[in-house]
DNA sequence: CTCACCGATTGATCTGGATCAAGGTGAATC
DNA sequence: GATTCACCTTGATCCAGATCAATCGGTGAG
């Protein structure tokens, strides 16, 4: 055991044989409805992994694109920021789900991407995307699927942004996060949240002190059971009316 | 140069032969980069036009996903709507952009697209785009290029609502417009606009008595002239300052 | 163990934009 | 040219969430 240890060294940044066809994420991601012949033509594209640790960026906002990023474990933030400096959280991709989609447009990302933990990502050369897609429609089709949904999700934040008041883009965001926790086999009742407040806050358009509060409310309510960045959610059904139902 | 003429013959709800090789918003629209040859593959794709009246729906929530739109003439606005009847604008668009992307991840269209005045489309069924576009690159990257630029937008929308006031985020809209009518050959400075106040208030997040107040304050400062919906920049730069450097 | 630090909570106060209300304007119709 | 209707403007008031400020709590370093 010990010798076994010493002589297989820590797997660092490098190169790492990746393959889909074995992933047990294929299912929620770029490989859904793939046949078997065809998975295994996506292996041989998609080779090679990268560490991100927990604080570093994945790509940065002007670099040159050259390859999408499929999270493989671990959790991200995107963000956008203006001239002037003010900063805009866009999302939160967690394993399964595509980083870099912004790049494709001008050949340069137009957003940070950060890990909030140490994470690991499945490299995908865009050329070699593009080309394979060409020879098999099934690719070619999850991959439409992909960018659809996304521009789908953003216009639901917009939704969030522009007509929902603080505890109800919170109960929003709260319902989104099991709900793809729960389709990656977590409880649906329980979760420990990756980001800080004010990560939340920018996301929700709202402040930390205003997230924290509507925490509390809805601790207070008997709603969560909150203990710094664990939640317990005690009453699924109040979150749903909140977002829908409930006009004052 | 001239005002583009206005005065081109009304064409009704019957199917018209299309061609993108033969249409001037062909730098604009699906068909960027398109060798002539390929060009003519297209036109036979994108063979019908479609009429559609002002307040008419080009395409609703729920519907079957069967094509995209490229808009030729006329004005869209694009909404979604929550369960309890809130309504958020999410884009707005003209001549040459392209509506109906939403429907490609879930076979449905997920959101409203609505005529702010009478308009004519050209229906790209969709198969048919997936198909030619694996046979040639240039349409498959054109493709990709218009949903990753439709992301960004959104993006950029998200940071507008999230971290912006009020007149910020009209400033924000006006520029944004006269940059897309100047792409068009419009006048960078006069302009009209085809939507009311309360659906650029939906769009902005904010209320149509909120906007209309920041188009008179921008009226005394000098910025605009405005009568309705004749809208004249006088001091685009202003706008521009507005949007970016001056924080307080 | 103590210190330092970062993030979270909570309270007090302020304010930008929402809300409520009352005209005003221009285009279409008769 | 009077009527109507949809849209826009402007004023007065209110409130959700921002801002300012103090404190607490967990965690990692020394």
């Amino acid at each position: 055991m010990t010798a076994l240890a010493h002589a297989v060294p820590k797997i660092r940044a490098e190169p790492f044989k990746a393959a889909c066809s074995s992933c047990n994420l294929r299912e929620l991601c770029l490989p859904v409805g793939l046949t078997s012949a065809n998975l295994d033509r996506l292996d041989h594209m998609v080779s090679t992994r990268r560490n991100v640790a927990r604080g570093d960026t994945l790509f940065q906002c002007g670099e040159g694109f050259t390859a999408l990023y499929a999270v493989r474990t671990g959790f991200f933030k995107t963000c956008v920021s203006s001239e002037d400096g003010r900063d805009q959280v866009t999302g939160f991709q967690m394993a399964g789900e595509l980083l870099g989609l912004d790049g494709i447009g001008t050949d340069h990302h137009t957003c940070d991407a950060v890990a909030l933990e140490d994470s690991q990502v499945c490299v995908i050369p865009y050329d070699q995307l593009e080309s394979l897609s060409r020879e098999f429609s099934e690719l070619q089709h999850q991959f439409h699927k992909i960018m659809s949904r996304e521009i789908v999700r953003d216009h639901g934040v917009m939704l969030l942004l522009g007509s929902m008041r603080a505890e109800e883009r919170l109960a929003a965001f709260l319902l989104n996060l099991t709900q793809r926790l729960q389709a990656r086999g977590f409880s649906a009742s329980a979760l420990v949240l990756r980001m800080t407040r004010e990560e939340i806050g920018s996301y929700l358009g709202l402040k930390l002190e205003t997230v924290s509060r509507a925490f509390s409310k809805f601790q207070g309510d008997g709603i969560l059971e909150v203990k710094q960045r664990q939640v317990q959610i005690l009453a699924l059904h109040k979150l749903h009316t909140l977002v829908n139902g409930a006009n004052c």
